[in-house]
DNA sequence: ACCTGAACACCGTTCAAGT
DNA sequence: ACCTGAACACCGTTCAAGT
């Protein structure tokens, strides 16, 4: 039966030795892939030892812990976030499509986008996305001291929303929720709450990607009409 | 030694049972008190169930499972985000200290704020923090249309603050992120980022709580200076 | 109906011992 | 220096058996 193998020729060390040698990228590697194929909560340590062949001790070596590995991950997939842009169309229309390719990324990956929120990224992926958005505030006539703050917005915002709307997505539960909140707020006690009575179903109205650019144009008018108050320092200065 | 015993009067059935009965209300409380002494990744059903001197498998008779005693827990602290007003003042004055009460509320569970995000509330203080809010817009003169949807922008803008500066501030690793970041950010190629190079410092000026005023600002200046866009239906109507 | 012990199928992390 | 088995100290949830 497997006599043939005999005639095959010898490799230079082993046969196959099928095991790659234990290397940080390769953790990172695998993490990904079973972040793609069984989502973040199946990467656990073990899991990834086991994907590597290993046991869940040897990451250690490469690895400080569960964190330091969600980072590397995070990092990984902002990548796709900041090529460059494919739509003409004013400063305002472009900021939105950076902003909606970064809630995108985040969109297919509900518990990054929420890790995201907790720790600020800091890699060149990163980076990239910041500046790119600087420029087009900076296109837009948004003074310096209020760009570095909207900018801020505008990633707290899109970041947010990612979060919000993929978990509500992928679970079901959170679908349960929304039709509880739904029922409650449409067969709300008028006397009690009559500004919800009054907006009913209103509050629901729109689609999610309307209301996304919608709260991106509210953002930039807003920082655009709204200077920041004088710090002390300035006010010092000022003298 | 423990002859007196003897003589004290018999209870009614059993000498102190220390053990009562095991209700929904019950295990609700059970967790809040773990929650404020230990924190959320402490509420687990087996620490629980240890609490109230039981197994793990007899909680599941009044609870369905980890999320839905969650849910319990949220309401039962958003009690406390929405006692009536004490500070006088414009009506942004107000939303300001509605806003930052809720903030403050979620800003000591940290795990909690990270949960409103991705479920949201329907309880009667939810309900009752959103006619506050909408009171206080309608005060200010925002039409409805604009106000059923920054009221959701206010409380998502809120929550991820909340989020954010919580763990931040709970976690070490969080403050070293931070760090490097703003290293990252103060010694960044202003040949490769100008416009990060350009702003530097000033993207972490500020102080939080003046950071979050100022955003609240600009979200209120901005809905009151965009009108949302007419739906399809609305604009068949117009016919 | 309510409660329970025990089990199943998992976690992250540490550490002494090997190579 | 790198790798590992085994252990420690946990999880949520289910289920058959008891009261």
């Amino acid at each position: 039966m497997m006599t043939h193998k005999r005639f095959s020729p010898p490799r230079s060390r082993r046969e196959r030795p099928a095991k790659p040698a234990l290397t940080r990228q390769g953790i990172i590697d695998a993490a990904l892939a079973i972040l793609r194929e069984e989502g973040l909560h199946k990467v656990t340590m073990r899991r990834i030892a086991e994907a590597l062949d290993t046991g869940p001790a040897s990451l250690y070596v490469y690895v400080r812990n569960t964190t330091d590995l969600h980072v590397q991950i995070l990092d990984a997939l902002l990548a796709a976030a900041t090529s460059p842009l494919t739509v003409e169309g004013t400063w305002r229309d472009r900021l939105k499509q950076v902003l909606m390719r970064y809630t995108s990324v985040l969109f297919n990956y509900p518990e990054i986008a929420r890790m995201t929120l907790t720790m600020h990224p800091s890699g060149p992926n990163y980076l990239a996305l910041l500046e790119q958005l600087l420029a087009l505030l900076k296109e837009g006539g948004m003074p310096d001291r209020e760009a570095a703050w909207v900018v801020d917005l505008l990633l707290l915002y899109a970041t947010a929303t990612a979060v919000e709307q993929s978990t509500r997505q992928s679970s079901s539960v959170a679908a349960d929720e929304d039709s509880v909140l739904v029922a409650a707020i449409t067969t709300i006690d008028a006397s009690v709450y009559p500004h919800i009575a009054q907006l009913g179903n209103e509050l629901f109205s729109g689609s999610g990607p309307d209301r996304f650019a919608w709260g991106i144009d509210v953002l930039l008018s807003g920082a655009l009409s709204t200077p920041r108050a004088a710090t002390e320092q300035e006010k010092t200065d000022a003298i």
